[in-house]
DNA sequence: GTCTATATAACGATAGAC
DNA sequence: GTCTATCGTTATATAGAC
């Protein structure tokens, strides 16, 4: 299917130009379609990349949604919610730049439906953190310190490591978010939770 | 000084549009300069654009430099690295948007001027880590880790908390960012760290 | 559903008057 | 040092043939 094609490559290319440096004339050209293909199929270049944005976010409130109802107890869920996110950047890696960029665009470019699956995202890492242990002094972080520490962590360690301006490791993707999702599980439980508690 | 104020205003461009989204033409009018004169005083866009980076770099490392001298233990470097790090995002808070597109470019727009800038912060917080009396797990972790939790988490609060897709706080900058500091300041010592070494 | 051809606007950048 | 005027290129998007 030709719709689904273009979806494909355009992933791609938006992860990397950006929006702003994505052009419909060089991409169409890169994946040997005319331009007025594109707009058959897609309304414009803003409709495309919204397309983009649910192509790659797809599944992962479902996986989220199946760990919440499991009968682990909480420092498993986060860990298992960590597994989760690490998961689907190995999915699909251009969630690191495009997500990076929205971030920087402090959500102007986004709309109602994404910014409720991003707000029931954030009730279920609520609930994940009250059932767990904290020490006293951890008590007043919440929910939005914890998204940000895995999220922000993982991912600028991924683009560090696709960096030239850092020496590249050259480890595969794979090793490198599950070294990173290890440091960053480690790092969250040991810091905040009272030693084996629960 | 025109240059000054064309960089000035640069910045808040660079930040609210990115490079690509950066339109001279639509710059000159909101200063309400002729386009001809930001020529003038700036080769070109990117020119323009690499002077803002060195802007917004201008005095981090020197911090950090005078903090490696110092007489405190590790613990407090690293404190005082955090605490650095956070100062210059309130000074400029146009790091943030600014930096994070830098990190989704994977290094791309970086020349070797700032990788070496970017080499040399890494050795430093390297040095502050080696002192730390870590825990036997936490020994394999390097500075990339930990740059990237510091970096990417409070980037990635702070644009979250100016985020119409969250529920805004309206904290003020400052506040925000202390909040965040002390979070991962706390988290890193509490996790990496065997209690009270040192 | 895919193409050719084109409309229209904005882009980055510069020549040359003052 | 700042302006007017304009160049050449590229951008997004569409009308209409097949």
């Amino acid at each position: 299917m030709t719709k689904h094609y273009i979806l494909q490559h355009a992933v791609d290319e938006f992860a990397h130009f950006g929006y702003e440096g994505f052009s419909t004339n060089k991409f169409s050209q890169k994946i040997e379609l005319n331009k007025a293909t594109i707009y058959y199929h897609f309304k414009d270049k803003k409709n495309l990349y919204q397309e983009v944005l649910l192509y790659l976010s797809e599944n992962n409130t479902d996986g989220v949604t199946r760990l919440m109802g499991s009968e682990m107890n909480s420092r498993r869920k986060l860990e298992g919610y960590i597994r989760l996110y690490v998961q689907s950047i190995k999915k699909h890696p251009q969630i690191v730049p495009i997500g990076l960029r929205e971030t920087a665009n402090y959500g102007s470019g986004i709309d109602d439906i994404f910014a409720r699956e991003i707000a029931r995202d954030m009730e279920q890492l609520e609930t994940i953190i009250a059932g767990l242990p904290l020490k006293a002094k951890y008590k007043k972080y919440k929910a939005h310190e914890i998204k940000a520490f895995i999220s922000g962590t993982v991912k600028t360690y991924y683009a560090m490591q696709r960096s030239s301006a850092f020496q590249k490791s050259q480890r595969a993707d794979g090793e490198i978010l599950d070294h990173i999702g290890s440091f960053v599980t480690d790092c969250l439980l040991d810091a905040l939770c009272e030693d084996k508690g629960e």
